[in-house]
DNA sequence: CGTCGGCTTGAAGACCTTCAAATCAGGTGG
DNA sequence: CCACCTGATTTGAAGGTCTTCAAGCCGACG
């Protein structure tokens, strides 16, 4: 149990770590955030859209997502959380929170103060700063989410979302170039990709007859990785994750983007 | 032009006034972190997709997007700022910028720096929890776009985008229900709808012929601003403007969706 | 052994895109 | 002043991607 709780504590550390080194004093603060340990049952709702006075968590085990609802019934999931992230951080600010939290598996779960939070980041800038990273890591996943909706076709979606798990997994040690358990069903990958779940069987096997990616019984397995980087034009400079987690040989090949967006406007100009 | 200082600081002083009262001490802490003071021309990029060491900026007058281009050349627009606004505040944290910012119109900004920033969060916890208020509602606000691209057809996408910027704008006093002016041109729509410009044409007519809402000569006219928000199912808490900014008759009906999201999640299930 | 949730497949049709082209307003130079 | 040009808007027609409807399959579980 102990040794268990050593383990969990890794998946925040671990990525802040990627960030910035942490002091023994910084972690402990880190460690001091952690207050009442819960445990979750997978679809029973941690955050409720439209309730007041959330309180957010820390993601120890399992996976969860962050989804909102529209009278008719649809549903848009956000993202999914795994070990080492927050959860319902957003909805503490505001009066009333804008989305929904559930868990996908079983999880556990610290709960953390937004006083507590706000103490810390006078105590250790440091921390407030790997903290402050973390958070706009998770704003730049949305970010890159919305093209993913907005402007990829179905498959290049679906392998542009298997790639991005693959490499925030592997960075909490979960998941590797091979692959990585997934327990996510066609219907939430619908509702997370913004398509119907018909369409997402199609495009999983479209992927799997491409030789590119598998996934089956609840894992994903990753067929010719860097076919697969190419064809969603995965670039993970977003996931600012500096030294390739994953050891790409085509490393030089996915920072190809870099320069582009220096392109005078008029390459944009009218292209739809 | 000390006058046209006192009307452009308002402008964010005003937004944040919506979530806290500031008092003089913290209002003048604001005002402190207004650095140089700098102007962009229309199209010309203030933090580029990819580079490094950006720096974030306050709004003071002028319109501008956040973007991202893909290899195939084709862009998403995220979001749009309008003065009171942050913008590139995302990208100081990260190693590399995840995204572009253009001026959509000439615009004012001042810099506004990272060590002035969280210096001010330890000295007024107030004013940082305000702007992180405010830091929490664009996410929200990114989110809610990400819901309309993934979850709402073309009309009603568009419907919801005009009158979120109309709230928008009506919270620092350049918009009301009858509507505003608005320089974007439909390419522009088109990208961060994450349409074709073409059907952004189609449908504009449609919601005109309905009439619901007019969009010609750089002014967004609301016709039947109640029709328009029944049709675009608008529900503003994520904007979380506590008392109505506009006058709505429809504030019951409007905040009916609250109570949905504690429906057990079979509700949810299967749905598409 | 029957049922239930999740996965798989086919066929028809809706929504949106692409291609193509016309109109219109504003600005520029002859 | 007007012809011309450029960029933004508008409209039509054909086609593709994805959805909806419908139904069969499979493994798990009581």
């Amino acid at each position: 149990m102990e040794d268990e709780h050593i383990i969990k504590k890794t998946a925040l550390a671990r990525k802040l770590g990627a960030f910035v080194d942490l002091s023994g004093a910084e972690l402990s603060v880190l460690e001091g955030l952690h207050k009442q340990r819960r445990t979750f049952v997978a679809g029973c709702d941690l955050v409720r859209q439209g309730q007041s006075g959330q309180s957010a968590y820390i993601l120890l085990s399992g996976w969860a997502c962050a989804y909102k609802t529209l009278v008719s019934g649809q549903r848009q999931i956000v993202n999914f959380q795994i070990p080492g992230d927050f959860l319902g951080l957003r909805s503490v600010l505001l009066k009333l929170s804008d989305h929904s939290v559930e868990p996908v598996s079983d999880i556990e779960v610290t709960e953390v103060l937004l006083t507590d939070l706000l103490t810390a980041f006078t105590q250790t800038p440091r921390l407030a700063t790997a903290i402050f990273w973390a958070v706009s890591r998770d704003e730049a996943m949305i970010v890159e989410h919305l093209v993913d909706i907005g402007r990829r076709n179905a498959a290049e979606r679906m392998a542009h979302f298997l790639l991005e798990l693959g490499a925030r997994l592997s960075l909490v040690g979960m998941g590797s170039k091979e692959g990585y358990a997934c327990p996510l069903s066609q219907y939430m990958l619908a509702d997370a990709l913004g398509l119907s779940s018909i369409h997402i069987n199609r495009v999983l096997r479209q992927l799997r007859e491409a030789g590119m990616v598998t996934f089956r019984n609840g894992f994903v397995a990753f067929q010719d990785y860097d076919q697969l980087v190419e064809f969603a034009e995965f670039d993970p400079v977003y996931l600012d994750q500096t030294r390739p987690l994953l050891p790409l040989q085509a490393a030089g090949k996915v920072h190809r983007t870099h320069g582009l967006a220096s392109r005078p406007s008029i390459w944009r100009a009218h292209s739809n």
